[in-house]
DNA sequence: TAAATTAAAGTCAAAGATAGTCAAAGTCAA
DNA sequence: TTGACTTTGACTATCTTTGACTTTAATTTA
């Protein structure tokens, strides 16, 4: 086994279990028995956003680098969601398939609060009836799909 | 965490419930056990305009630090906000209004990534060009409605 | 009261602590 | 034996910490 292999093992194995985890880097090489810039290329090879992780760092004193492993479940019901959507949907559903994302943990409820908002009949008062469903329908699919990582 | 943190997680906790504090910048420092000047440091990179704070002292004896959190609320700052967008908006401007939010850590950036979504052109193709900055208008003033706490 | 002293706070550059980049050298399998 | 993958380290970028020196205000002294 090489040593990048060795390394992406031991951060799996950080990451079991958790969604997310910090840790600095010259810390890690020095278990690892690395020089740091070995973890970048680990980091850049093998936790790609391709593959499921989001990785954020910052520099200077007490510095780090965390990584974040993307949830495809979360992504698979929300784009699932999308596509059963319709080209027309009532703010009764929205609020239900809302509820239902946060029943899942798929979202917050801040997060359902503003798609809610935004699907509010409040807002489609001017339209012909006929046009509200679709324009909501279309809000509401744009929303889900600025939810999805990466 | 390094000390830098700790420094601005202490002046936020002695900011808590008050909109105005006063302190002895050497008193401070010889409790937190860090120079005097590390203090400077931690007001200018943490506790600017932008973030929504006013930092005054006085020097010599009796001098002193004042930190005064400024109406950036959050609140208030959504409030005018709302009130100031109008009867109609078009989506470079809300695309701009959620910069300057973003820019003054009142929202995140995934908030203002669903408003934007909410009130993309995308949403709005069908409707007659007269009604869309004004469903979009509705839209954004619902959502930032939306952030507004308790 | 003018001058000297003392007691603050401010500035700035150097040193320290992290992380990132990139290209050269090494390895290994097809 | 060539091309993809790996390893290494020198150099860069960014953020933090420190301390020597400066400026300003209040107090004391002559």
């Amino acid at each position: 086994m090489n040593l990048s292999n060795s390394i992406a093992q031991m951060i799996n194995q950080m990451l079991e279990d958790k969604s997310e985890i910090e840790f600095q880097r010259n810390l890690l090489a020095q278990d690892l028995g690395c020089v740091p810039s070995q973890i970048n290329y680990v980091l850049s090879s093998r936790f790609t956003p391709e593959r499921g992780f989001i990785v954020e760092s910052r520099r200077g004193g007490g510095g780090c680098i965390r990584i974040t492993r993307i949830s495809y479940d979360k992504n698979t019901m929300l784009i699932e969601l999308i596509s059963s959507v319709g080209d027309s949907i009532d703010e009764n559903r929205v609020r239900h398939h809302l509820l239902n994302l946060i029943y899942h943990e798929l979202i917050s409820e801040k997060e359902a609060a503003l798609i809610l908002s935004a699907c509010s009949d409040i807002n489609f008062r001017i339209l012909p009836p006929e046009l509200r469903g679709a324009i909501r329908a279309s809000i509401f699919r744009q929303m889900l799909l600025s939810l999805i990582q990466e």
